[in-house]
Parts: structure tokens; C-alpha cells; sequence
DNA sequence: CGGTACAGTGAACGCCGTTCACAGTCAACC
DNA sequence: GGTTGACTGTGAACGGCGTTCACTGTACCG
């Protein structure tokens, strides 16, 4: 070992070894495990969107021929499915339990919100795969606590829990990539749509006349959280008018109903 | 050239009349419209689903080369936002003016939802794009009057037309087809889901384990009209408090339906 | 009758996901 | 210590995708 350099010069038969590179970096290939490339997808979405994610991009940004990915996934599908629960895992569902179960709720449909946004995407391959990997579970079961502890039937929780865990994707999904809303947040486009309402036929849109721009509005947070609101407010009622929630036919009665338990643990 | 088929030249008398198509039915060539190209590309959708919708199998579906659509669709995006028109056309607005606000809302929605399922894939497109097509506006209206005419305030009308809108497209976008739904359609598997959640670690997940089988539900009826329910409850609860805020027009804090949620990050 | 606008053709381009025979490398085992 | 075998990455290919473009034929119009 003390002979390294010396040894090759005189060593006239003996390989260049010159050429081998210093024996760590030789050892330290960058080794491409399946979290590599997991990861790589990740920041690839968040930066381009995920219809960017490309196998072939991907395998570029890694310095490896496309088919090189395939001995970590299986295929396309798998790779999203697996940057899926990676960002799931990003969501806190640590929330603080002396709060109000609609507080909770609101919480961690916020949560939810934001670390899908942060994902654009995202959002939309949820919809269309199944919830049931491990980080999936601990969201369903942190939306599950609060809303069982507010009182409600069995069958309503797990009703509930789908309502609010829909509306929190499904708004994240028209994500403020998309066509529509860049459209809205554009000051001059949005005074023409403003116009155009304006301008329509008041005999066959009355109402979309009257209300002007009040119906397409650019304030997300406010929709997301306004949305939400109505929602629990709903769910409030539900869990008030007790084991008699979901069947209700558009009844309108009062609710001179008791207090709620506000007993949370 | 000049003895192409039916040219009729010169020798009048002996061209094979007989091979010559009845006059109409010649020039009723299929003609291949823009009309003819949306209406297969929804039939395309409704069948196969709007992943199949690809110009070559429409192209072929028509008796045409790939190519030849680009002389009445610019690109696929656009064909996409037509087939959108056109299902959206489907909806019927028209709702007995004499139901309670809330029934109208909801006979919409059920419509809605109704037209988007019939057509697998559609709603996913209409979460991107742009909402301001001529039928869109139709729904927008239909929406938008009931809701305006149960005294909601105008702001609070906008928000309560994207929350039933959005909640509507966004359950019809988890459509049948999904894989997730599948799964818990058949019963088999979903015994066994039922099976997976009681084994899971109670200490980890004891609401989902307590729970069982009441959070995945397999009636997408049920659980679209529960859904829809809760949420109309919660407008009512805020048409309550809106209308007695429009009439007292004070700074407000303590109304149920949109207060400013601090976003706990 | 000649000109022209235009719908449809055929072929190509550059992407995509995926497969497969092959080569290099490392570790374990005789 | 050499052999073997498992495994990762390579290079090239396949078929399908959206889209473009020079072209051809035809129907209509002056």
C-alpha cells in the first residue's frame, strides 16, 4: 500500500492506475436507490407540475437512462403512487386536543390544503387512487377523532370524514395552476369577465347579472375557508340534532337543541 | 385523370350510371364536420373512457387520417373544452320554481352529478378548465338563483355557488371507475378492507379501528346526497344569520358562515 | 373554363412508457 | 483466491402519442 505511486511508474506491465479514480469516489457511486428517485420525482413535480414528471426526465436529472429506473418501480404508476404517500407523510396531524372538534377539523383540512398546493398536482392523483397507504390511514384516522368526539353516529362520522376529506381535495385539485383560475387572478381579465357578466342577457341570467363579480372570486383562502365553515356548520347541525343527522328530508326545524358536548379528552 | 370514374368525358351514352351513387347519397358525403368530430369523441368518452379519446383511434373511428381533425379542431385541448360544452348542454336547468331554495339546489346538484357520471372522465376536465362557456353559465344561473333568493348576501351567494359547485364536480370526479371505488365495490375485497382496519394497531388508529367498516362506504348515493345534505344545512344556518345581518348592516363577527379562519401553520 | 379555397392524405418529427439482451461490479461461497 | 451469481445500469429498440406540412383531389365561383 505504500507503494502506490512509485510502484505503477517502475511497474512497467502493471495497469495505469493512474486512471482509477481516488478509491472512496470509485466506491461512493451515487448509487440510485427507490427514495432517490421517489425524492427526484417529488421535486420534480413541485417545481414543473406533474405532468412534467416524466420517466425520461427523471432519468436525466439522475444522470441514467430511462430504463434504469425501472429496478426501483415497477412502473409509472407505482412511482406516483409511492410520491404520493411521500407527501402525505409532509402533512402534521398533530393537532392540540383541548381545542373544539370543529376547530380540529378546520385544522388539518388547512394542513391538508396547503401541502397538496405545495404539491401541484398532487391533488389530482389522489382523487383516483386508493387512501389506504399508511400515511392515508393516519389522515383518515386524525379527521376521524374529532368528529367522532363531537357525537356523531357511527355511519355520519365516516359520512362526514368523506365530505370534508372531498371538498379538501377536490379544492385543492382546481389547484391556481390551473387555466382557470390564472384567468381570475389576472386584474384586466378578471375586469372583462367582470364586463362580460355585465353585458349578458338580463332575461335568460338574471341573477349572474345582478351578482356581477361576486361569483368568481380570486381570494382562494377565503373560498377554501368560507367552504369549510358551511360545511362544519352543517355537520354542527347534524351533530346537534344527534342520531337523526343524515336521513334529514330538508327539514327545517329550530335548533333550540341542547348544547353540544363539548367534552373532548 | 380525365378517366377518373364518373368523369362522364366524352362518351355520354356507355358511363356505368349504375356505379354512380344516387345523386344525394353521393353528396351526403360523411362530410366530416366539427359537430361530427365532438359527437364521436363523446361517444368515444362515454365508451371507453377520456383517456381513450386519442385523435389517431378518432381519427380511424371516423374513416380519416390523424391529421385531418386538425381542419376543424385547432388542437386536443380545444376538443376537449367542446366535448366539455357539449356534456354540460346535457343538464337540464329547469326546477319547479315553487320548491324550497334548498331543493332546488339540490335537485341541481343531483342533476349535475348525474350528467358528469354519465360520462366517465368528464368532470376531470372540467376541474381544469375554464368555467365560462355558454352551458356553463346556464348552470351557473340555474345555481346561482335559488341561492340568491334565500337571502343570502351577495358575497356569500359567489361562495355558496363554489362550494355546491365544487363539492358536486369534485365527488363526480372520484367516479365509479376509479380504482378505489372498484375495490370497495366488490364485496370480497371489502370484507377484507373491513378486516385490514380491525387489524390495525388500536393504539395508533382507534377511531378507524372502532369505526370498522363505517368509513369506507360503498353508496355513492348515500353518500353524495349525505354530503349534499350536510352542505345545504350549513347554507341555511348562514342564509339564517345573512339575512339578519343584510338587515341590520352591522360590522358582524359573530355570523356562522364565513368568518376569517387564521390559517394554524 | 380556369382559378382557387379547402378538406383530407401520407409521411415525418419528437415526445412518451416500457422491454430486453447485454455488460460491468460487487459479494458470497467453494 | 478464483468462480459464480445476483443485481444495477446501458443502449437500442418498439409501439403509440400529438402535431406539422407539403401534397392532392375536388367542389364551387366568377
Amino acid at each position: 500500500m505504500a507503494q502506490r505511486r512509485p510502484a505503477a511508474a517502475e511497474d512497467a506491465g502493471s495497469r495505469p492506475l493512474w486512471f482509477i479514480p481516488p478509491a472512496g469516489e470509485r466506491h461512493r457511486r451515487p448509487a440510485l436507490t427507490r427514495e432517490h428517485v421517489v425524492a427526484e420525482a417529488l421535486t420534480v413535480i413541485g417545481a414543473d407540475g406533474v405532468d412534467a414528471l416524466t420517466m425520461r426526465a427523471l432519468a436525466t436529472r439522475l444522470g441514467v437512462v430511462p430504463g434504469a429506473l425501472y429496478r426501483h418501480v415497477r412502473n409509472k404508476e407505482q412511482l406516483r403512487d409511492l410520491v404520493l404517500d411521500g407527501v402525505l407523510a409532509e402533512v402534521d396531524y398533530e393537532v392540540d386536543h383541548r381545542l373544539a372538534w370543529t376547530e380540529r377539523v378546520k385544522v388539518l383540512a388547512h394542513r391538508l390544503r396547503t401541502v397538496l398546493e405545495n404539491h401541484p398536482g398532487i391533488a389530482g392523483l389522489l382523487k383516483t387512487r386508493d387512501p389506504l397507504g399508511p400515511h392515508s390511514l393516519a389522515l383518515a384516522e386524525a379527521f376521524l377523532a374529532p368528529l367522532h368526539a363531537a357525537g356523531l353516529p357511527e355511519r355520519e362520522t365516516g359520512l362526514a370524514f368523506s365530505l370534508v376529506y372531498d371538498y379538501t381535495l377536490g379544492f385543492a385539485l382546481s389547484s391556481p395552476n390551473s387555466v382557470n383560475e390564472q384567468r381570475v387572478q389576472d386584474t384586466e381579465t378578471r375586469n372583462k369577465l367582470h364586463a362580460f357578466l355585465r353585458s349578458l342577457p338580463a332575461d335568460r341570467f338574471p341573477t349572474l347579472v345582478a351578482l356581477g363579480g361576486h361569483v368568481w372570486l380570486n381570494n382562494r383562502d377565503e373560498r377554501f375557508a368560507a367552504g369549510l365553515d358551511t360545511l362544519v356548520a352543517g355537520l354542527e347541525t347534524a351533530a346537534r340534532a344527534g342520531t337523526v343527522a343524515a336521513g334529514n328530508r330538508s327539514a327545517d326545524q329550530n335548533r333550540a337543541a341542547p348544547p353540544p358536548t363539548h367534552h373532548t379528552r
